[in-house]
DNA sequence: CTGCCGAAGTGTTACGTATAACGTCGAGGT
DNA sequence: ACCTCGACGTTATACGTAACACTTCGGCAG
């Protein structure tokens, strides 16, 4: 006794199509592949079309995937997804990937901590390509020796092993809040600097000191703290509260920090803007939810993700990969302002 | 003139380790499988265990999904994951759909704006499950008549149609937010609402309702707004600017707005917690970054995450999920303190 | 000695797709 | 009348894997 006729049912496939078009299976695909015009004939192609709408025709993407070799698909490493700038270079590589008919999977490591897993073995997608930023540097590691086209962001661009680098104009940004904050009258600085030791962070401390160089009467001292408010904050209140001329302005690397910097100041009695100016990178929600809002650098991390997968498509398909720093731009509110002896 | 050799070392399938290990590909499938103990003899088994792992074997996921009929890969779909919150259920749920060997990919409208995509067709891989959050209803629509496993997240758990629910004990929050301002002596009441229309926002007006209800003199406005720090601002300096007896507590449905709150009690010179108490909802890292810090519900939102792939594991097995609300914790911090009246 | 059994593998097949290679058929050139 | 050729399709095949059905073989009860 055998099951009669299957009561479940299952999804269609081309073949289904091409029996209730009266076509073979090879028609089908030729016409629903879309490559290929003028195999097909129109009335032949629009009747496959609309058999295929009426059954509710879905491509098997596994196997299109073993026959192709490939997947459309590309591994986007990034250290940390509740750091709004990341979930928003993710967006940007999701977004021109939809177009693209592409997907984006994420490196599954995405709280930051943790050992680093191995990419593949949990990317469930084979994998066309990765785009990774530097910041995740424990799992570039794991991706050794799987010589996939690969793009890196925001990563030192003499590096050689990656087919392509997007990266931001990081030092101009930093050129741009130090110029700000001197043509305020500033000239006693601290820079609050991300402990983690990337060439996005060692582009910033270059270019603070490159640009304090050059006015030549300004001093500046360095703090390093994780991406956090609360060691942001201890950090900057620990630097705050040594002997000496304290610093008028707080240069940070991010947004977190500087939000961290603004409360070691409330904490010490100090007010910002009036004896102390901050200064954070990235432009994220934080930075105008604050009070008062930061002056910070607006970086488009949505731009960063298109361009990445830009630059992987391009790669894919043979094409160069656009070169060339994306600009950023300082964005004055109310976290600088002259220093107490210029007002006084 | 053909190639003679292929230059290139393709990837080894289990074929070429069978090959190596002088046994057939079936032996090969058996032993790695993992499943069928005893199949094959332990000495046997060892020997092809060292040939994968010596030519760097990986499973073809393609091929396997193919075969199988299943892909060990779950939607989450999500309004954005610029939103922390949405973020950390990501991470919880992608951590333990790991520890499965499961993966995640993102309904690819991340930034919640735009029309939404079919989410099938971007997805590229085929998908065994669906987990939704209830804020991303226009997506539900298009998931529409996929009869794939449902697992939907913070939703009116009266619907029928998802196969599980996880929720939080949204209520049980509010009402601590509630019980804790009026034992401060808070009697009239702003709730600073968001504008988006779904269960969990319902939830939270209603046990707030019912809360002041009990308390029999307590009075309260609503206003609504978007779930963004500028709108909840200006929502809150319309409300706060009315003529009559101010409010000397806001309630928000949210951190993001109780951030616009601030902001409106700061533009009006209403210091907080003195003159005016705020709460949030989220206990997001944008709560500690205020200040004062804000006093807010946390929610265990990486729980929800992992409950959420707990349950549709769960049902993809053919067990029961786990039911029951998630508990939540009223934190309290120093946006709230007595009003003013009850200071004199 | 025969028949049966379990252990240990092997041969084979199907999953659904894309495309190379191969018909077929009528029009048009010589 | 014969060949060619383009237009329109079809047949056949391979991708890599999992698992069903089968073989082989030594052991052992009847």
């Amino acid at each position: 006794m055998t099951s009669a006729q299957q009561p479940v049912p299952a999804r269609p496939t081309s073949r289904d199509v091409a029996r209730a078009a009266g076509v073979s299976q090879a028609t089908v695909s030729l016409v629903l592949g879309g490559k290929w015009p003028g195999r097909v004939s129109e009335v032949t192609a629009q009747r496959v079309r609309e058999t295929a709408a009426e059954l509710g025709y879905r491509p098997n993407l596994a196997a299109r995937s073993l026959r192709l070799g490939r997947t459309r698909t590309a591994l986007l490493v990034v250290p940390a997804l509740t750091n709004e700038f990341f979930a928003r270079v993710y967006a940007g590589a999701a977004a021109l990937a939809a177009e693209h008919d592409f997907g984006v999977v994420l490196y599954p490591s995405p709280d930051g901590t943790g050992p680093a897993r191995d990419p593949f073995a949990s990317a469930r997608a084979a994998l066309d390509g990765v785009i990774a930023s530097s910041m995740a540097a424990d799992a570039l590691d794991a991706l050794h020796g799987a010589d996939l086209p690969l793009v890196m962001l925001d990563s030192d661009p003499s590096g050689t092993g990656p087919a392509a680098h997007v990266n931001l104009d990081i030092a101009d940004g930093m050129r741009q809040v130090t110029d700000h904050l001197l043509g305020l009258g500033h000239r006693r600085f601290l820079h609050l600097a991300s402990a983690v030791d990337t060439w996005t962070f060692a582009v910033r401390a270059e270019a603070l000191h490159e640009a304090l160089g050059a006015a030549g009467d300004a001093t500046v001292r360095t703090v390093r703290a994780p991406l956090d408010v609360g060691a942001g904050r201890e950090a900057a209140e620990q630097a705050l509260a040594v002997a000496g001329e304290r610093p008028t302005a707080i240069v940070c690397d991010d947004d977190i920090l500087a939000a961290g910097a603004c409360k070691a100041a409330r904490r010490l009695g100090l007010r910002v803007p009036d004896e102390l100016s901050v200064t954070g990178f990235d432009d994220l929600a934080l930075a105008t939810a604050l009070e008062p809002e930061l002056t910070t650098v607006r970086l488009p991390a949505e731009q960063v993700g298109e361009r990445g997968m830009e630059a992987l498509l391009a790669v894919l398909d043979g094409r160069p990969a656009e070169q060339g720093g994306l600009p950023v731009q300082l964005v004055v509110r109310g976290s600088t302002a002259p220093p107490p002896a210029a007002r006084a």
